[in-house]
DNA sequence: CTGAAAGCGCTTACAG
DNA sequence: CTGAAAGCGCTTACAG
């Protein structure tokens, strides 16, 4: 099936009694001034030979990867698939594929090192340790978070979408808040926690607390838990992440509390998963794909040590399901 | 913060007061008679100079790319999160980084023109067209799928874990079933509707019935909706897919129809979000992981051109949960 | 309009 | 024990 070898430029070059540099210059569309004839007789060779550029020995030559790389902590988490979709399509654009990864199975260093061997343009750091950005000799832009002497990283508005669920409960007449957060090492969580706080703040009467999470279903789960146990006033919850959100709904159910007849539940960022939980989740949907798409731009047209503290303008939504509803 | 030029082995020739090809043996750990004076000369200096190798020059070189690619259809459905993983896992041990993509924003002959390019050792195939696997030169395997004309597959045991599925209803004493299929293009649906049908067909008196499905929520919900109404002797329910039976209890809860008290349902594979639906879904867990770094393995150890039709030697396992219990 | 040359950064026989 | 040379497949000035 497939031919046993590579057709290269010189191949193609040979078939055609033309030098390759002219091969080259034809098949990139780079030459105007050739004779047609001899253009189409190389476009004939290259075709029936099934030649295919080596981008390798392009990247080398011209010591552009054409590739740009997006670090992730783990597939499985939905969030991640949409910063992607956003990056691999941005990329395109740039005529560059993007090759995401978790680096599983690799030291973080090795990883790191792979990665920066010359195999990308630019990397998007969306997760894993930040201490091995400083030796990266390729541009490289934190994605979703920022870190303590990392000068360059793309937010979301985080403060803004925790204060939209907080709007959305105090509108509807809840008083008695809670705030599930997520790691301490987790600083979207804790830009989250801020935004809630400023936004329940602004009511006079409105009382807040504040619980762990872990951003985890079972974290949440804990969280709702002690709830009902520590603080019966408490009427509206606004958890950091989605699966924060889905445990404090299993937590809700196991103590017998309805939603949303009895309490309400809104959590930052969206995916198909709050559509399947019952009662359906509200969620604050983030602008996760114009994450990603900006990330490539930026990585692109920024000179490669300057520094960048951006937060994505894009639009936040609230999705209203079944999760909120009035006080009482 | 990061050095504006790239330290190549001539820079730490040229410090070390050496050849370029005696730092690169050296540093590759190809040399042993070396002495260890000079050795240490060369080890410091490309420390002191941060060098790091240039994958790209070294692919050229030796005409190994040092990468896979993985070709999926997207990024959010959790089935490619576990492939991932274990292809992830296995390339590393080959000291191998995966590229995983869904090619978004590239047609389709373009995307596969970039992958062919000396970018990637091999491709493993989850998703996206077939017709242009013929022209590939890189070595391919299509994952999880066979095509007609595709002579390198590999997929899982389809037929046996629908088969789990329908003799876990058969046990509980369950005799009209039913199969919520998946569209007419996908192979694995075909599989599993057959060892559906073979494991009911060994019992005497057990009805089967075959639902047209398209592997999403919407789907299994339309089935489920149409059984109530068609064939109320039903009570147990096998999805060809998560979505589908996701949507199918969706489809009875809205019918009034309780779940596991008066119908069953089992879906073919495992994810997370089988634990947040209610109730909690009976499912297969399929060997996703096993699949991904088979995957690999084969990639890296089967002549390019030679056939090959696999199916992963690995346990399946039915993971009961709420939404199955005896008949009635 | 086309060709010859140089070189991207590495590795690998081959000398010495 | 170490160096010099060739070459992977391309691109890009530079000649003619």
């Amino acid at each position: 099936m497939s031919p046993p070898q590579r057709v290269t430029l010189a191949d193609v070059a040979r078939a055609a009694g033309v030098d390759v540099s002219l091969v080259s210059r034809v098949l990139r569309g780079h030459d105007v001034k050739v004779l047609d004839e001899t253009k189409e007789r190389i476009h004939q060779q290259a075709r029936e030979l099934g030649y295919r550029p080596n981008a390798i020995a392009r990247s080398l030559r011209s010591a552009k990867a054409g590739a740009f790389g997006l670090v992730i902590p783990n597939f499985s988490n939905p969030v991640y698939a949409q910063i992607i979709a956003g990056a691999e399509t941005a990329a395109a654009r740039r005529g560059s594929v993007m090759m995401t990864s978790s680096g599983e199975g690799w030291s973080r260093s090795a990883w790191y090192e792979a990665l920066d061997g010359g195999r990308v343009d630019g990397l998007l750091v969306a997760g894993g340790s930040a201490v091995e950005l400083a030796s990266l000799r390729v541009p490289y832009l934190l994605v979703n978070r920022s870190v303590p002497g990392v000068a360059r990283h793309l937010v979301l508005d985080d403060e803004r979408a925790a204060g939209e669920a907080a709007g959305h409960l105090l509108a509807l007449g809840h008083r008695h808040l809670a705030f599930v957060g997520g790691p301490a090492d987790a600083d979207t969580a804790q830009r989250r926690w801020a935004g809630f706080r400023a936004a329940v703040g602004e009511h006079r009467g409105a009382t807040v607390r504040q619980l762990a999470g872990d951003y985890t279903a079972a974290g949440g789960r804990a969280a709702a838990t002690a709830l009902v146990r520590d603080a019966p006033d408490v009427t509206g919850i606004v958890a950091a992440n989605l699966p924060s959100g889905i445990g404090a709904l299993e937590g809700l159910r196991d103590a017998g509390v309805r939603v949303p007849d009895q309490a309400s539940v809104v959590a930052v960022h969206d995916a198909e998963i709050a559509e399947y939980v019952v009662p359906r989740l509200t969620t604050v949907r983030m602008p996760l794909q114009e994450l990603g798409a900006r990330g490539i731009e930026l990585l692109t047209t920024l000179p490669p040590t300057e520094s960048i503290a951006e937060v994505v303008d894009a639009p936040i939504e609230l999705v209203v399901r079944d999760s909120t509803g009035p006080v009482r």
